[in-house]
DNA sequence: CCACGGTGGTAGA
DNA sequence: TCTACCACCGTGG
């Protein structure tokens, strides 16, 4: 990932899972972290944020909420993808179009781009993901209906696959 | 159950 | 460039 200096703004959403953390660009929504023990994030003040990113930042609160307790996110806000490559940005955009309980295989991913043997390669696009729960990198599992893999702790694959209503063997 | 080869995209040297 | 990874997948013991 190419280290290109955007301003990002970084702001704390509390969910009943713990505090994940959102990052904006200029173009909106860039990335979110999952909350991690040693990292709090320092709330700006009300009045250095323009209103742009406050909006935004109430429509990623609402979304993020919604989409930890496995329903549906609703509107989401712009989303900035530019740091991927244009591979990535295929893969996060099909994944997007995975409905709430509904799961594919990488396999299925990588065909659904015309790219039928990018197989591996969708996964590493996966774990490239900068804005997982939203972007639903944790639908994509294994073909036989296995979990496979994820970046960040796999117990939440597992959890919000589980409450989506996603059955894995 | 396990081993292995064929894959394409990325990051790092 | 070249090389060594991989959140894979099918086939074959």
């Amino acid at each position: 990932m190419k280290t290109a200096l955007r301003n990002l703004v970084l702001l704390p959403i509390a969910t009943t899972d713990g505090v994940f953390t959102a990052h904006y660009s200029e173009s909106g929504l860039a990335a979110i972290n999952f909350p991690s023990r040693q990292s709090g994030t320092a709330t700006p003040k009300p009045s250095a944020l323009s209103a742009r990113v406050a909006s935004w930042h109430r429509a990623t609160t609402a979304a993020l909420r919604r989409a930890v307790a496995g329903e549906a996110p609703g509107e989401l806000p712009p989303l900035d993808l530019s740091a991927g490559t244009e591979f990535q940005r295929a893969v996060w955009r099909a994944m997007l179009k995975i409905r709430l309980g509904q799961a594919r295989s990488y396999g299925e991913i990588a065909q659904s781009i015309g790219k039928p043997k990018a197989v591996r390669a969708v996964g590493g696009a996966c774990g490239a993901n900068p804005i997982p729960v939203l972007v639903p990198c944790h639908r994509v599992i294994a073909a036989n209906q296995k979990l496979g893999g994820f970046s960040a702790d796999m117990d939440w694959k597992r959890k919000l696959l589980e409450r989506e209503g996603v059955a894995i063997s």
